[in-house]
DNA sequence: CTAGTTGCAAAGCATTTGCCTGTGG
DNA sequence: CCACAGGCAAATGCTTTGCAACTAG
């Protein structure tokens, strides 16, 4: 159960801590590859687990897309996401109620924006419908 | 090139039309075997993926989520998206500037939201820097 | 020491493709 | 007829797991 520090968990926090931005897996893999040359994907999904279980890092789901993992400190502060289709970067935009995309950094051009709910429908709302 | 009419095509598209809300491939093909119990799920992508190049079918995608499917018909009305946490159905939710959630039916429960923006970022809307 | 960690390879899962049989028009 | 479709099984791509070797503390 007691978490050990070993240097490929040094790099896979490092490059999350760094990025200033939600990362891929395979973004993570790359950047801490640098530090960690030997360092195999699959020890990235299960530092992340770690991570995730530990609360140290917050999984941003995007609509079709792969899941993108960011330090929680960062994560803390109200937000919401683009994703530059180009080049298939995720950034963090300051959130404002003022209608998406008002908040945009200079120079990013918004093709489209999609909210999403979730929660209980009325049928799985009531104690008696827990079956599906 | 041209498109044939065959009893698994109805099917599909039956139970694509008849439900009125963004059904999983999961959904689809359970619902369009009780129509053609022969039907193999390969056939669902495939009836799915020429449905969409001919644009009688929209994808909807949800963070996190596999893709869901509905008509374009359905789609083409401005909505945002519900997905009931229990039995993991997407609902069509009236789309209103007045925030998230202003316009739940009755008995639904909000539990989170999600504003996601795409488009291009300040490096990449310059013709120069196509590469990513 | 020794339990937690790693890296490889294999297993899962959802989706796609190859290939041969079936059939709509 | 025969080109498009369907069904099976194999391939793919991403993520997880089994297991033996390794190492932090």
């Amino acid at each position: 159960m007691a978490r050990r520090d070993t240097p490929q968990q040094r790099s896979i926090r490092d490059a999350i801590e760094s990025a200033g931005r939600p990362l891929s897996v395979r973004e993570i893999h790359e950047l801490a590859l640098e530090a960690s040359p030997t360092l195999g994907i699959c020890t990235v999904y299960r530092v992340l687990r770690r991570l995730l279980d530990d609360q140290l890092v917050t999984t941003v789901q995007l609509p079709g897309q792969a899941d993108r993992y960011e330090a929680t400190s960062l994560a803390a502060e109200q937000h919401h996401h683009f994703r530059c289709e180009e080049c298939d970067r995720v950034f963090n935009i300051e959130a404002l109620p003022s209608g998406p995309g008002s908040m945009l950094p200079p120079g990013f051009t918004l093709v489209g924006h999609e909210i999403s709910l979730w929660g209980r429908c009325s049928e799985c709302a009531t104690p008696e419908c827990a079956t599906r």
